[in-house]
DNA sequence: TATTTAGTTTAAAATCATTCTAAACTACTT
DNA sequence: AAGTAGTTTAGAATGATTTTAAACTAAATA
């Protein structure tokens, strides 16, 4: 599917911004990428683009589920007074995370470590919604 | 143990300052707080603490492993085009992501969801360390 | 105890990611 | 062709965090 009909598919008004960014995306090869690694590209294409327009653009996608942001990522780093191991509900709406203790929990089948590493710690992110 | 011996223990020289926060942080009572919020509670007590100082003693305490950093906060914000459901290897030392699929994975006893809330997603991070 | 020194705190400036603003622009509708 | 609603832009604003350089202080030494 041409990436133009992608937009509109979406609900989206395919304008050359936009279409440029789903080019270098919606391209079938999977990436991890910040807005500025983004820019940076376009950039090299030739192209420009403000910042802010990568940004909107950006979150745009994300609405519209042509992509996703990776939820490990925030801005503010949180604290925490247990060193215990546990994991974390995280309610999405307020950034409040509440632990739950790891001990009971299950987990099989885990995927192979990349070669050359090792497993340095296992983090579970539980995203609440409210129920209504 | 009194506050003063468990900073002497993890060799971190006991000012003011960081025996101040260790009394809110270290009595037994775990919690999740911001820098922010931990600089207004010293307000609130009657006491003042730059925020830098503030962040530096929370680096320090983290360090020597009497508090812990929640993982899923970062400054960045990390795209990713692929929509399916996938968790991730962080790869601390460069921020690098890579990810892994869910399919096989199991989870068991998966703890129960706070009231009025539903699961609104579940992500694991793997943190790598380099092997040698 | 007085002196030294190495580590710590501070205010303020700097940085970095991200969002906001208001004006100019453009895709779509009529 | 004209209108309008949505989009892009530069630049300013914001917010979290780090840096800087000077003043301060705990611990070590004389």
């Amino acid at each position: 599917m041409k990436n133009i009909e992608k937009l509109r598919r979406v609900g989206l008004r395919p304008t050359k911004q936009r279409l440029l960014i789903a080019d270098l995306l919606l391209n079938g090869h999977n990436r991890h990428f910040s807005a500025e690694d983004l820019q940076d590209e376009i950039t090299s294409s030739g192209n420009y683009m403000s910042i802010g327009t990568v940004y909107n653009c950006l979150k745009k996608f994300k609405k519209c589920g042509l992509i996703k942001q990776v939820e490990y990522s925030k801005e503010t780093a949180v604290f925490d007074t247990n060193t215990n191991h546990h994991h974390h509900f995280l309610n999405e709406e307020t950034g409040q995370l509440i632990d739950f203790e790891s001990d009971e929990l299950v987990l099989q089948n885990l995927p192979q470590i990349p070669k050359g590493f090792i497993n340095n710690g296992l983090e579970i992110i539980i995203k609440l919604k409210k129920n209504n």
